[in-house]
DNA sequence: AATCAATGTGTTTTTGGTACATACTACTAT
DNA sequence: ATAGTAGTATGTACCAAAAACACATTGATT
């Protein structure tokens, strides 16, 4: 198993003895998972002294040959095992003392992911999901961090078809609403939701039924081909608000 | 005057022969401004042979012993002498190659400033304000650099009370008008403009009026006291859109 | 005095969001 | 088998905000 962290510790250590502008550039995934109506974040423990049972975002340093853009996506496939993800750059963090070992740099990249894809590769190891909702102290500024990918998250989910990277294939419209109300943190009237999402016409009736439910089967859908792991970035022509 | 840019070459350059996971971290800081109707940005002759006759962004090296959040306010006050600027952190570009002198990875800011409050400050000097619409090369990526910002500028200006940094304390509602076109990019209908300004209840009518121009004058407004830079930042509650 | 060019405001229409009620389907307990 | 329960599924009325649009006002210019 890969034991990334303590070589970024080390490393880490290490820099602070070179001179003048050497600073650690690091990344730090906010993985994002789905599973009995709530939105989890994967975490490890965190190997540092300072942080003795605190549970931190999975990072790494970035690489002198990789771009800044392909270390998070690094870090996902080494921890996961999951190619494709979707994912976002958040924020840069960089107070002077925000890692104990040295002056660390971080840039923040939220990721989402299907937790059931990649179940089995979690066992015996060090990492676990944990609730967002319950999450009250992470090790060094990792709360923060969290919290602003969440922020991130839950402005982008409303306009841009992403959420789907957190769901398996097939979904009904409640696991879908319940997704939605577990991002956003406040419940949804399902009429009005209903009526919303046809209306954004991002999903594919696909005339299958749930099964094996302990009540009357809600109809299963999908997202429409192309729109998953579509990026919708910045070329955004001015917005209507204020429109002519 | 000052000279980083040379110093950050250099120093640059120095690093590159600095082993593993060395890499410099800069800020950029993409200082727009707003005169004759035009957004405009602050750029500096670029020092570098390769990109001769190219304009940049305004950046350097941040120091071990700051915040990266404090790098764009203190290279900002050496530049323009301006302090209490509004700032706002963009996003980060780590391409391995965007800098031909060795491994930077740099976290570009954009700000707000008043043109007239610094325009002494700027004469025989190697900076100049250029219009944001006619750029069509800068060098590094900093073209993308630019282009990123404008949006984050243009999404935030239509919500938050950001845009009063560009104008003098007095103005007009149709200077107003014009900032918000140029910075959007688009025609905006007068009447409801207007409405949608006061429904904000950002503005306080001073009982002045225009004087000196050539037709007749508009009344003046200043932002409400307490506004201007305020940070509106992350603890937004779930939006409207998808409400109960 | 008449014209021009800008400021300043009000009304109608349309759209989209919110609130809300009822019918339908499958499973469960009696 | 029947009634009850808990979920799915859908439609309508109301309200607020955005867009489209027209006219009166003020001051400078001729």
């Amino acid at each position: 198993m890969i034991k990334q962290t303590s070589l970024k510790t080390a490393a880490i250590e290490k820099s602070r003895h070179l001179e003048y502008f050497n600073i650690a550039v690091s990344v730090d995934c906010v993985i994002f998972g789905y599973q009995d109506k709530q939105l989890k974040v994967l975490l490890i423990k965190s190997d540092l002294k300072e942080f003795e049972d605190l549970w931190s975002l999975i990072g790494d340093l970035v690489q002198p040959n990789e771009d800044l853009e392909s270390a998070p996506y690094r870090v996902l496939e080494q921890r996961t095992g999951l190619k494709d993800v979707y994912l976002e750059q958040v924020h840069t963090f960089g107070n002077i003392n925000r890692h104990p070992s040295g002056r660390v740099i971080t840039t923040a990249y939220y990721s989402l992911v299907d937790i059931k894809s990649l179940k089995l590769k979690l066992t015996h190891n060090e990492l676990h999901w944990h609730n967002v909702a319950d999450i009250v102290e992470l090790a060094f500024d990792h709360k923060i961090i969290l919290q602003t990918s969440l922020n991130c998250l839950r402005e982008r989910v409303i306009e841009h078809p992403v959420i789907f990277n957190l769901l398996p294939e097939k979904f009904s419209l409640r696991r879908l609403q319940d997704l939605y109300e577990a991002i956003l943190g406040q419940e949804l009237d399902r009429r009005n939701f209903r009526k919303r999402i046809t209306l954004k016409n991002w999903l594919d009736d696909i005339n299958e039924m749930e099964e094996d439910v302990p009540h009357r089967p809600g109809k299963l859908y999908k997202i429409r081909p192309g729109l998953k792991n579509k990026k919708f970035e910045p070329i955004k022509i001015a917005p209507s608000l204020m429109a002519v």
